[in-house]
DNA sequence: ACGCCGGCGTAC
DNA sequence: GACGTACGCCGGCGTA
């Protein structure tokens, strides 16, 4: 048997798992993340790779010999995060549990262990594999010795190192001591970049050499880096080389590994909450054992030959096996239920088919070209249509949609995997692969993104892939729902959002109808003013092409022919934005600033609506079908695409004539009512600010209201300007906006926006001591909360980055205000829908636009529904300020009177 | 040809 | 670095 030792770098797999994993606590509340993670690091290590030996190498709790050489050695390493600190002994706890060997030696880190071993044991093993993120160790890939890099699964070998670095693993120490290793705070040869290292090194092989033919090269930088800073090479090259002649005080047999998880082990892990690892570790047991009952032991690395992820076992369903199939459907309550599509339109698509899972890892797959009709009216009779039973899904607004147009009733109650991962950490990304890839370790297979529909796959490949989702969402379902309870986020989940998705299908699939020939004259109008401006711009560019659309091409005609003073950069290159162009405008020089102002506004509007809406009006409707996002917006937000009618424009007369365009169907009106000032009456509400309150209350203009009490002047006597400054200051408040962002924002000096908020916060102390509050809530639990109990979770309010903290305390300001006028209005459309349903009317929600909904009304309901919006919205939730609905109805969108 | 990213601009 | 949440257009550039 072949003997295959892996050395696995813990200190890198720990940060690597802390950062990768986001929260996770032990029934007693300790952080237990990196656990987690580098249990499944090891776990999918040892059945990747199956090693008969292993040895984890350690860094010393110390400092080392490097540091003596070199004291800022990593010394701009911060300390561990505080959730990290209690986990290393829980790590090493389980390592040693696992029955894993390790060494750590005083004085030597982690790589001089790593480097000892893979260079004394070398003729010990047959293959060594080195388990680290970690360049430096690249130096010792060999002929049987490799380096793994766990997260991409990349096996390094001599090849591989030089593709990746451009250098052999000989030159590896002359080649960081050339560039140096930022994470290390390795200074390296200022000048000398990763390009020209690799260069030199191809050419003169070694440091040395290169130094000894210094005087022939050529350029600047090259001459004056070996000039002046070859004494940071040498420095360099004495922290990067690795000790390998140190004693290790273990033999290599002694690191013999066989995975077979002990109860000792699994009871353990059990103590810290684990579930879904303690099943994996149970599987491995039984295949360990099923192993030695076969008397294959000997082929055994701890693990099976070449299986590295579970199989899904899915079942085709068939004339044969049908009646079989739908009696085990029907005895089951929960399932997971999975729809696959030939396209996404709504109301031309086929199905392909739908697979189905009632326990884990096995799923049936019933295919529509295989499959006769009524079947698939049997299957819904035992899934959709029984209201006793639980679908899970990862997409059940489109079940919805599915059911509406199919005139199936959709009477199950229903679990969405993906919205309860949004609930669950709404930051984290939510693709459906990436959730099962982090919670199953499963991979599946990808769809390509142009073309993600199974119609042209074989049966075989469409049962695999569509089985092995209905399989995970099976899985995950339990996952997320007992994650749910534990974080009490159910309310959130069950009240809000799963009672939405309905009423996001009905409002997707109703659409809005739009004036076609409107759009169509629009577009010439602008065409023609977008011409006049071109033409005018063209007198100032010597006859030379120009696209007004290219930013760099704007640039140069500003700063390089016009010669115009550069007012900001961008990573790229001259800032071109509406803030400079006016910025440039009102200096007087040239008028094609003001020109290219006038154009980006026309082309905008033409290119983002008026060409671009038309071409989504869906052919049998004749109607513009938005789709609502419930799981993007991290602060609980909706989102609108496809197109985006979130963002139809309303601020400049051009723009706002666009809404004249979306229109009521013939014998019904547009209604819209929005809630007026929410976000403001919301912070009023939470800092319980007397101020802000009463202004609420009596209904005065709390802008005005503002800017009297900051500026200390009478309400009578605000002019319109004092009003849009405090307007700005309210704000920029719920953003977290600094005193630099105010100056910028109102063109005045930093001095005065300083002012002004230090004014502010005078005046409106409890506004300020409850932002703050805001910050230590969120520091304390690691989450920013809204009035109905959403939490967004900021691990970076505990960064040391301050860029990075500043931002997570902006969100921890913003999200809890956002994020209740969210849930609010959430709150308020399910009332609503259930209002209209029980009345029997007509009247649709079409719209949501963040603090507005917008309803196609028949005339003869118009009375009712302004009452029956207004007062559902108004009386929504109990505050301390009153909340104020502003109504307007109108034929347009326009004309909202 | 296609996909990704940066710059920019629209909404609340 | 500096104002939160989104979507989407276009040009430009890298890769197929």
């Amino acid at each position: 048997m072949k003997k295959r030792l892996i050395i696995i770098d813990v200190s890198n797999f720990i940060f690597r798992a802390f950062y990768a994993i986001r929260t996770l606590h032990s029934p007693d509340g300790t952080p237990v993340n990196a656990v987690h993670g580098v249990l499944s690091m090891f776990m999918k290590l040892f059945s990747t790779y199956r090693p008969t030996h292993v040895i984890v190498a350690k860094d010393t709790s110390g400092g080392t010999f490097r540091n003596e050489i070199y004291e800022d050695y990593k010394g701009h390493r911060p300390p561990p995060p505080e959730d990290l600190i209690p986990q290393f002994a829980l790590i090493q706890t389980l390592i040693e549990k696992i029955g894993l060997s390790w060494i750590a030696e005083d004085n030597y880190e982690a790589d001089d262990i790593m480097g000892a071993v893979a260079t004394q044991w070398k003729d010990d093993f047959d293959e060594i594999l080195i388990a680290s993120g970690d360049k430096d160790l690249m130096q010792f890939v060999g002929d049987n010795v490799f380096i793994l890099d766990t997260m991409k699964d990349i096996k390094y070998d001599r090849q591989a190192v030089f593709d990746k670095m451009g250098v052999w693993p000989e030159q590896i120490v002359d080649y960081l001591s050339m560039v140096g290793d930022s994470s290390d705070n390795i200074p390296g040869m200022k000048g000398i970049g990763a390009k020209g290292a690799a260069k030199l090194l191809d050419e003169h092989k070694t440091l040395e050499a290169c130094i000894e033919a210094k005087d022939t090269f050529k350029g600047k930088k090259l001459t004056n880096a070996f000039e002046n800073h070859l004494d940071d090479a040498l420095l360099s090259k004495r922290l990067v080389q690795i000790v390998t002649d140190l004693s290790l005080g273990k033999q290599p047999n002694s690191t013999e590994f066989c995975f077979t998880p002990s109860d000792e082990l699994i009871e353990w892990l059990k103590s810290l909450g684990f579930k879904s690892a303690i099943k994996k570790l149970e599987d491995i047991r039984k295949g360990v054992e099923e192993a030695r009952l076969t008397d294959k032991a000997q082929e055994w690395a701890g693990f099976k030959e070449q299986s590295v992820q579970k199989e899904i076992a899915v079942t085709n369903v068939t004339e044969k096996n049908i009646k079989e199939v739908l009696l085990q459907i029907e005895a089951a309550t929960g399932m997971a239920f999975h729809t696959e599509y030939d396209s996404r339109d709504f109301l031309t698509r086929d199905l392909v088919g739908i697979s189905v899972s009632i326990e884990t890892d096995k799923a049936f797959y019933f295919s529509k070209s295989e499959l006769k009709l009524s079947y698939f009216k049997d299957l819904y009779e035992v899934t959709l249509c029984d209201e006793t039973k639980e679908i899970c899904s990862s997409h059940v607004k489109e079940d919805y949609s599915f059911c509406k147009r199919e005139e199936v009733l959709f009477k199950a109650q229903h679990f969405d995997v993906i919205q309860a991962h949004f609930v669950l950490d709404a930051g984290a990304n939510h693709g459906f692969s990436n959730i099962v890839k982090e919670y199953l370790d499963y991979s599946l297979v990808e769809l390509e993104k142009k073309n993600p529909y199974l119609n042209e796959k074989t049966l075989e490949e469409a049962s695999a892939i569509a089985g092995e989702r209905a399989a995970s969402i099976y899985s995950l379902s339990s996952i997320f729902k007992e994650e749910l309870k534990a974080k009490d986020l159910e309310s959130v989940y069950y009240e809000m959002d799963d009672n939405l998705f309905e009423i996001l299908n009905n409002m997707e699939y109703e659409g809005i109808h739009i004036n076609k020939d409107f759009f169509t004259e629009l577009e010439e109008e602008l065409a023609g003013k977008l011409t006049d401006i071109e033409t005018e711009i063209k007198k100032y560019c010597d006859g030379e092409e120009i696209n007004l659309n290219s930013p760099k091409q704007v640039g140069q005609l500003l700063f390089e022919k016009l010669e115009l003073p550069v007012v900001k950069k961008t990573k790229t290159g001259y800032s071109t934005d509406a803030e400079v162009l006016e910025e440039l405008s009102s200096k007087d020089l040239s008028p094609v600033p003001a020109l290219i102002l006038q154009n980006r506004e026309l082309s905008k509007l033409q290119s983002t609506y008026v060409k671009a809406l038309p071409l989504l009006i869906n052919e049998k409707t004749g109607r513009l079908h938005t789709t609502f996002d419930q799981h993007v917006a991290a602060t609980g937000r909706l989102a609108s695409n496809n197109p985006n009618l979130q963002n139809i424009p309303i601020r400049t007369e051009m723009g706002r004539k666009i809404r004249k365009g979306f229109m009521a169907s013939p014998g019904n009106i547009l209604l819209a009512c929005d809630y007026s000032q929410v976000e403001l009456r919301l912070l009023a509400h939470f800092s319980e600010d007397e101020t802000m309150l009463e202004a609420f209350k009596t209904g005065v203009d709390i802008h005005s209201q503002t800017a009297s009490e900051v500026m200390g002047i009478p309400l009578k006597d605000v002019t319109s300007n004092d009003r849009s400054k405090a307007k700005a200051v309210n704000f920029g408040l719920m953003y977290g906006q600094s005193s630099f962002g105010l100056a910028k924002a109102l063109r005045i000096s930093r001095r005065e926006a300083k002012d002004y908020i230090t004014n502010y916060f005078q005046r409106f102390s409890s506004v300020k001591s409850y932002l703050d509050s805001l910050k230590e809530l969120c520091e304390e639990t690691g989450y920013a909360i809204t009035l109905n109990g959403r939490k967004r979770f900021l691990p970076d309010i505990h960064s040391k980055n301050r860029t990075v903290k500043s931002m997570a305390e902006r969100m921890a300001v913003n999200s809890p205000i956002q994020g209740t006028a969210a849930d609010i209005l959430k709150i308020a459309m399910i009332k609503i829908d259930s209002e209209i349903k029980e009345k029997g009317l007509k009247s649709k929600m079409l719209l949501q636009v963040h603090d507005e909904l917008i309803f196609e009304i028949p005339e003869d309901e118009l009375s009712v529904m302004k009452k029956l919006v207004v007062d559902g919205m108004e009386n929504i939730v109990e505050l301390k300020v009153p909340l104020k609905v502003d109504m307007g109805i109108g034929v347009n969108w326009f004309d909202l009177k």
